[in-house]
Formats: C-alpha cells, structure tokens, sequence
DNA sequence: TGAGTTATGTTATAACATAACATAACAAGC
DNA sequence: GCTTGTTATGTTATGTTATAACATAACTCA
C-alpha cells in the first residue's frame, strides 16, 4: 500500500498534470484543500520536493513555480522555454549543450552539479497571434 | 545633481559590492538602514530593478538573491556558477553558447528573449578544501 | 511489546515581493 | 509665478513563497 506521501506526490502531480501550466505550491494546496482542508503547505513542499528528485516534476525558478515533466523517461536536466504570454512551458533536452556549459565553467576549476536554464520568450502559437493582430 | 532614486542606486550597489555574494533584498535594506532607517522595500526593489535593467547587478532566481556585476563592461546575460558552499558566483560570457540556445529553442517556433542559466556546484577552492579534509 | 528511528502532520513564522495609495518633484503652458 | 498634468519616490499594507520547530504517528527490529 502506498505511503501517506507517496498518496499526496499523486495527488499533487494529478494537480499538476491538469494545470498543465506553472502552478505555485501554494495553488497546488488550494487544489487539494478541495479533498483535504487540512493539508498544510511543507507537505505540499515535500511532495515537491520529491517528485522533483525524481524527475517527474520540474521546478522553475523565474517563476518560483511547479511543472509536471512532459516527457517522463529521461533523466537529464531539461532546458525549460517559458512563454510570457501564455504560461506554456517546453521542455528540451539537449545533453551536449549542458556538457559544454560544465565544461565551460571547469575552466576555472568549478564543478557544476545542477544545471538551471530557463528561457523566457514567445511560443509559436503566441507570437503568431501577436502579429496578425 | 543625482536624484533621489539614483542616490539608492549607488548605495544599494555599494551594499552589494561591499558583500561580494549573493544578497537579499532584505538584507541590502537593513544594510541601508544604517543610515536611513526608514528605507521599505520598495525602494529598495525599485533600486535593484533599475540596475538589473542596467546590466550592474545580476538577478539569481535560483537563489532569489542579487550580485553586483563583477565585469560591468559586457550586455551580454552572463552564464552565473554559483558554489552552494561559499556562495561565490562567478560570471562567464559565451554568446555563443547562447545563440545555440536560442537556435534550439526556435526549431518549435519559439522566440527567446531573455536566458536564464545558473549552474550550481563548487568552486575550486571549496573543491580542493572538500578534497583534502 | 517497547525502544529507537523515520515519516508525516501541525503550528507558527520567516523571508521575499508587490499592490495601492500618498506625497513630492518637476516640466509646460498660461 | 501659478496651476495643472506627469513622473518619481515614499509609505502602508498585504500578498506570496518557503521553512523552522516541534508534535505525533507509523514503522522496524530485537
């Protein structure tokens, strides 16, 4: 049977996955507050927490907010597009890119650990609808 | 003569290159208010804004902290490690690294307009202090 | 079963950020 | 030089994000 925790990581990715958006913790638990009045934001925080471990979740920065990942099977750090307008958040993976960025900073002796790339900008759909209006 | 909003430009940048590391917001203001106790953080906010916008502090999302700029001659966004022991942030410019980026990202129509990268991990110092304890 | 350990729940508060409005400074036309 | 509009700054209040600290419950294993 599953742990309480493991019972809210699903709960909490379900939430997730229907937003399909960045979504705050502190929306996250509005959402189950539905089901569960008395949920409390550090479990919602550790269910986070461990659904981005394992790579399920992605956490954006910029945005202090939560994505469910796209594309469940790979274990690199994914690049993360964000569209201003729209919220959309694309996920691409690009190993290589990332070795050259540590390689980049190894030159003066660094050891990166966690790659963080965020890009803000316009989607397709978007920018298209900016430009014929 | 200097406006008032630049005067707390000049000081929240002195607080900041005084420090050397990543800064709160918070605590660049309790730093002002030394001498103006009745500095909000707005004003100090409005300050940091202003010199993001001027390329002579850097934003680190991942931290929710700010860091004066280290090599004030550059417009290019700056690629930030970031040591998770020290908090020592170092600055590397790779336009064209970025432009891969963007490159990237364009192939599903999306256009880039501000790049977010910070590396977390060690510096060579913390490295080789880890190493030899 | 009971002692030790880990996971989870709960309360409270810390830390980060901005909305909303008030006031002051400045600039342009009268 | 006044007054009117505009922009910059100050001020108050509050919203939002995140975690510390402690309480309780569940699990493990002798």
């Amino acid at each position: 049977m599953a742990s309480r925790g493991e019972q809210v990581q699903a709960n909490v990715l379900v939430a997730l996955l229907a937003h399909g958006k960045p979504t705050s913790a502190y929306k996250i638990m509005r959402d189950l507050q539905d089901g569960q009045p008395k949920i409390a934001p550090p479990t919602i925080y550790r269910a986070l927490a461990a659904l981005v471990e394992q790579g399920k979740v992605h956490r954006l920065e910029s945005l202090n907010a939560f994505v469910a990942c796209q594309c469940a099977h790979h274990d690199h750090p994914a690049i993360l597009s964000i569209c201003d307008d729209c919220g959309a958040v694309e996920e691409t993976v690009a190993p290589k890119l990332l070795n050259q960025l540590t390689r980049l900073t190894k030159k003066s002796g660094f050891a990166a650990m966690r790659h963080i790339i965020e890009i803000h900008g316009r989607c397709a759909s978007c920018k298209n609808a900016g430009a014929q209006s």
